[in-house]
Parts: structure tokens; C-alpha cells; sequence
DNA sequence: TCTCATCATTGCTCATGAGCAACGATGCAA
DNA sequence: TTGCATCGTTGCTCATGAGCAATGATGAGA
């Protein structure tokens, strides 16, 4: 985990990177007011399943995608993982910094993949908050989304079943990490991570995969899956 | 539903309960900064069981309870009602009229008890937020609530069972909804609605609550719940 | 090429809770 | 006081998917 600060000639990358990535943090902001936002963060570097935010710890930063993948979850009460968010580069996440009250992370949030993020502190984001309401809108508007997930996932986890789950979970991932080869989209994932995401047991998982592998849908192999045909997957349940 | 523009005198009736209920919405504003945001609103009533706004229609309005009792819920494909939030008086709904671009309301609102609500245009709402950049800090603290509920939502769905989501349910409507009598705390509920809060069927709930009668945790008699003790409930699972 | 850790499969049992039917209880209204 | 609608109960069966043990497959590193 190596921090750097941003100097004068690695700010030009990351500001190109930022006018490629489109946060939505940024909308509706000149190029020299994002200029000035980022120029106050700071650039971190974070290896493949370090923690970056504690749930329940003081949201005493907010994050912002730059390279990489993340992942927001928490924990039960037994200590199972339960994961909520995807954090894709152009994300922003440990939003609650930027509340006018101190408060702490709903989520845990870790890399998984070596990732680098933009970080601010609580203090320079509520003074850039200040400055440009608008900031304060788009985060807005980012909590709004969260919303959307949590909804989702909480009518999935209310009525449907773990076929359906696993099918909704791996259309998602195909979608948002898919590589388009020549038999359908390939996904790099073992079973249990696809489990833990539908909240199934990899026994579970197992059974339903090749279940859809014998129909022709999908076709895996370990820390792998090719999705053949994705309407098929959907349209299954 | 009857609809009453805000006039002289029952503007300062509605200041006063505004005064008693202290709506997180208005903190950190100042008394004639909130009559001067009150003074916008329509006052309006509705009869229990209706539905106040509708999940997927274009979200116009913000709206603020001032007497009843709401409950936002979401369907599902199968047409099934998901109870999500609880709103008392004091609490927003339709917090989505709040954002910088037109959106969605991501969940029904339903009067439960007969109720007056506070009622804002999007429009309105819009131009008092950028007179009252306050007013959207405290919107991004309200959907932080509202991401606390879910993510406990979330969990609970995930893992807990049946007889751990009932007692949970019981034991937030105990307190939210309860009143204290001589034998413990009087709740009016019907199996029915119990079932539906923890997700699980009525016939599971009428056997949960049978067996935490017999244990003396509670009494049951046709439409009412008296729990004697919610230690008792919380500790048992 | 062999070893070994990791990942995946499969057959089995079992607990949970859904679903249904039949019945019982309650209380309002005519 | 008698219907009658609504609410609640109980005994039963059944589907789902968890959990476990044994086994198999894969691939990276020595």
C-alpha cells in the first residue's frame, strides 16, 4: 500500500484519466473546477484484497476509483461476508465523508485487483463541498443508485430462488467483467465467489452451473466461465 | 384525499407541529428559514391505504409527514408487496424529487393511519435547495439513513431465519409502534402484517407466536400482540 | 514429472419453512 | 342472536437448498 502525493506532472495523467473516466462525481463541472478538486486528493496505490474502508470505522475519507476493481460488503453478525457494492474505476465510494456529520462507513470496502484510487480527507472535501454545491448534488445523485442496488438486491434475496439468483448474479458480472471471446463472454470467477454473490453454497452453485453446462448455456472450467448464451440464462427460472 | 393550500392561520399550526416534531430535514435552519420553506408546501391528507406515491412514476414531489403513519414498500415481479420503510411524523418521503436530475421514486408510499403530509413541488424544492444548501446536506443525511435500513434489510434477508427475522420485526414495532400497558408493551398488528414485515408466511408466524406465548414472552388475541418481554424475544433464536 | 494446494463434483441426509385444507375463533352488522 | 366475513390455528406433505464426506480435477512450483 503506497501513497504518493500528486505532483505537477503525474496530475496531468490523472486528470486525462478522469476526463476518459466521467465520474458522475464530477458532472456538470468545468475541467479547471475538477482540476481544482482533484489537486487536494491523493493518489494511492492498494494491492489485490487490502481493505481500504472498515465499515463501522470513522468515514474519515472519500475514495474515488481511478484503476482497478472494488468491492463493498459487510459483515454479519456470525461473520460472514456479504457483498453488496462493485466499485468499477470511475466509482466513488466511502461516500459518508462527505455528510456534514461525522459518521462511519456502512461498508467495508477492498480491492480486488491492484487498484488506485483518488483519495480526500473529510476536511477538504466538506471545504470543496462548500465551494461547489454541485458536488453535493452528484453525491446525491450517487446515493440515489446505491438505493437502486440495495432495492434490487433486497427484492432478489425476498422472492427469488437460488436458480434465479445465481442466473441474475451471473448475468450481472457478464455484463460488467465479461471478455468477449469467440463462444460467448468469458468471465474469470471460481464458484464460490459466484456462491457468495447469490448467497448460495458452492454445492449449490456447482449443480446449477453444470446443470447449465448440459443445456449448452454456459461452459466452465476452474476460475472460469464462458457464457454462451446469455438470453438463454435469463430467460431459464 | 383532500388538498389545502397552506393558508395564514394553519400555516402557524403547521410551524408549531414543525416545531414539535423537528424534522431532520430542517436542521440547521433557522426558524424563519424553515417558515419560508413551509410557507411552499401544500398541505395535504389522505385516507389510510392510499397510496401517496407510486415506485416508478416520475418523482414531482417531496413530501413531509405531519400526522399518521407511511410505509414504503416495493414489488416484486410477482406482484408481491415488499415493505421496506417505516415514515412516522417528522420523516421525508419521495426524497427523490431532491435530485439535480428527474428521476424515478424508487418505492411506493401507502398512508397506513389517516394522514397529513407536507407536500413540495419538485420545482420548489429545486429552487429552495439552492437558496438552502443545508436543506441537500440534510437530504444526503437522510439517504444515509435510508442505506442503514436497507443494508439491515439486507442482512437479516440473508442470515437470519425465520424465527430471527420475526423477533427483529416484533421488536423494531414494539418500539416504534408500541404503547406501554400494565403487562408489557400493546402493539396492534395482525398476523398477517407480521408475516409480511419478516418475510416469511402466516402460518409460520401464527406457529412462532404461539410457541413464544407458551414460553410467557408474549400474549396473542385477535389483531393485537402484547410482548411481555423483548429481552426475552431477542435472546431467544 | 511429481507434489501439493486449491478448486470442483457428487451422492447422500437433513432442517427449514412453504403451501394447503380443514377447522376454529372473533366480532361487527343487520 | 344470527349470519358472515375476517382472522387465526393446526396437522400434514413437500420442495428447496444447506451441510458433509469422499472423491476427482487442475495447475503452479520444485
Amino acid at each position: 500500500m503506497r501513497k504518493t502525493m500528486v505532483l505537477a506532472d503525474d496530475h496531468d495523467a490523472v486528470l486525462e484519466r478522469i476526463r476518459a473516466l466521467k465520474p458522475r462525481l464530477f458532472e456538470g463541472l468545468t475541467s479547471s473546477e475538477v482540476a481544482s478538486i482533484v489537486v487536494l486528493a491523493t493518489k494511492r496505490r492498494f494491492l489485490a484484497n487490502s481493505v481500504m474502508a472498515h465499515e463501522g470505522g470513522p468515514a474519515d475519507h472519500l475514495f474515488l476509483m481511478i484503476h482497478g476493481r472494488a468491492r463493498g460488503f459487510c459483515m454479519t453478525p456470525q461473520g460472514k461476508k456479504v457483498p453488496v457494492f462493485w466499485f468499477p474505476p470511475g466509482e466513488v465510494f466511502g461516500g459518508t465523508a462527505f455528510l456534514s456529520r461525522s459518521l462511519e462507513y456502512l461498508v467495508s470496502t477492498e480491492a480486488v485487483n491492484n487498484s488506485t484510487v483518488l483519495v480526500w480527507s473529510r476536511s477538504a472535501i466538506r471545504t470543496l463541498s462548500a465551494q461547489y454545491p454541485r458536488l453535493v448534488e452528484n453525491g446525491l445523485l450517487i446515493a440515489y443508485d446505491y438505493l437502486v442496488v440495495y432495492r434490487s438486491l433486497h427484492v432478489s434475496a425476498t422472492c427469488q430462488n437460488a436458480r434465479q439468483r445465481l442466473a441474475q448474479v451471473l448475468g450481472s458480472l457478464t455484463v460488467g467483467l465479461g471478455r468477449r471471446v469467440a463462444e460467448g463472454i468469458e468471465l474469470d470467477i471460481r464458484n464460490e465467489e459466484l456462491a457468495n454473490e447469490a448467497n448460495i453454497t458452492i454445492f449449490t452453485a456447482s449443480r446449477l452451473l453444470n446443470e447449465w453446462q448440459r443445456m449448452g448455456i454456459l461452459k466452465k472450467s476452474r476460475g472460469k466461465v464462458v457464457v454462451r448464451s446469455l438470453e438463454a440464462l435469463q430467460s431459464d427460472n
